[in-house]
DNA sequence: TCTGGGGTCCTAGGACCC
DNA sequence: TCTGGGGTCCTAGGACCC
């Protein structure tokens, strides 16, 4: 069998690299993009790694860095970056009729079939053709299984004399492990922190260590996923690439409000908009759900203030993609827990028991009607029309409430560029 | 009074990813 | 004063079945 080769192709800095498309001023300073609510670092540009900004730190621990170095700040533009994104993807598309869409930023495309004789050449004309069509600057690490293109895609990032593109193919196995060595085990993909520390303390501590230990061992205490990428560096691949997105299992939506909630009110309002949410997510798959989650918290991070965090499960008797139902088992979870004189800073919903649409079962005994079900389909279909093309929350149910006094805080947002007419570059 | 062996299915919890 | 959101997969253990 011959060998495949995959290349894995990642977005610089992402969510940086999208506000600098339209944004002349800020290409070589220092930028970062904060999580909702303005909460968390999530997105850094080179200068502002080299300032020693980490991912994931709240704002408030680097404010002076931020202000001593006048580091260009943005609220999370999610709509601008998944449009990017798509545009992106589509380009990517064109390079392989096999790809898969790995996350946001990132892609595979299976390389096999192309039989080329340079994949180094190939990726560096992905490159330039990505960067040319969308500004957007690319990784890309070139390999025969993914992740060793993840590695090669990590050495890449980190070392500039590589030029953005490192192809592994071509390297003899004393070249490659010389390369793997250089990688510490807490940057390989699918070891994370609890698992790096396990590795580290029997002195595995580099991707060359994990690629040479003993299999069984790594299966017993890593399972099955861990002994996968010991034969995957090893220039097996067992990791397949999924074309298809199967639908999701589960959705949620749940969101730290930008102020803290004390009245039962507002949080059926919350409760209620993240419900309606989540069951607009259920539709776009043509998926119905038959279980809800709700949950509710304090502020764990104040230790001073009395915590309180509960959730409640409500299973329904038949599947649903209605969101008056949704929103009104939601509403009831929501009270059997809900305790007065707490100061909420977190409620979220999550649906699981997902199945799709089409599997729906007339019930013979009980009182389920397909004619209400197919009613209610088509009443929320033109539901999601009109607020897909007038945009989300045109239409709203009463109880999500219009005030919104818990709604995210996001005060550095850049402009919807690319997704709403009245926010179009001027030039 | 003695009480097997082999399944499946489901769930909770823990790991991981970006 | 200020600390994100949304997913996936795997395993162990319990319930249940024959």
């Amino acid at each position: 069998m011959r060998k495949k080769v995959f290349a894995l192709v990642d977005c610089n800095n992402f969510y940086v690299s999208c506000e600098r498309v339209f944004n002349a001023s800020i290409q070589n300073k220092p930028t970062i993009v904060l999580s909702n609510n303005d909460g968390c670092v999530v997105a850094r540009s080179n200068e502002s790694k080299k300032l020693g900004i980490k991912m994931g730190q709240p704002v408030f621990e680097c404010q002076d860095i931020i202000k001593k170095h006048k580091i260009q700040v943005f609220s999370s533009n999610y709509s601008l970056y998944a449009d990017l994104s798509k545009r992106v993807m589509g380009i990517l598309a064109t390079f392989s009729p096999r790809m898969e869409v790995y996350s946001i930023d990132e892609a595979f495309l299976e390389l096999t079939e192309l039989k080329l004789d340079d994949y180094g050449e190939f990726g560096r004309t992905i490159k330039a053709h990505v960067f040319q069509h969308t500004g957007i600057p690319v990784s890309i690490g070139i390999a025969p299984t993914k992740s060793l293109g993840k590695i090669a895609n990590e050495i890449v990032k980190k070392d500039p004399k590589y030029g953005g593109v490192l192809d592994l193919t071509p390297l003899s196995e004393q070249e490659l492990d010389a390369l793997l060595a250089q990688v510490e085990i807490e940057d390989v993909w699918g070891i994370g922190r609890k698992y790096a520390l396990f590795l580290n303390n029997y002195g595995i501590t580099t991707a060359k260590e994990l690629k040479y230990a003993d299999e069984k061992w790594i299966r017993r205490y890593l399972t099955v996923t861990g002994e996968r990428i010991v034969f995957e560096f090893r220039g097996i691949s067992c990791i397949p690439l999924e074309m298809e997105r199967p639908p999701k299992q589960g959705i949620m939506c749940a969101k730290t409000f930008g102020k803290d909630i004390t009245k039962l009110e507002e949080m059926q309002e919350a409760v209620a908009t993240y419900a309606a949410r989540a069951a607009e997510k259920l539709r776009e798959q043509d998926s119905l759900t038959s279980c809800l989650t709700v949950f509710i918290k304090t502020n764990s991070f104040k230790k001073d203030l009395p915590q309180y965090a509960n959730s409640f499960t409500v299973h329904f008797a038949h599947p649903t993609a209605f969101t008056p139902e949704i929103v009104k088992y939601a509403l009831q979870g929501l009270k059997a827990m809900y305790k007065d004189g707490y100061r909420y800073k977190k409620a979220g919903i999550s649906l699981t028991k997902i199945t799709p649409q089409r599997s729906i079962q007339p019930d013979l005994f009980g009182d389920f009607s397909l004619t209400k079900h197919y009613r209610e389909a088509r009443l929320m279909a033109i539901v999601d029309a009109i607020n897909s093309i007038y945009g989300r929350d045109t239409l709203i149910f009463a109880i999500q409430g219009v005030t919104r006094s818990w709604k995210m805080k996001q005060l550095k947002l850049s402009s919807h560029f690319t997704t709403k007419w009245s926010e179009i570059l001027t030039v």
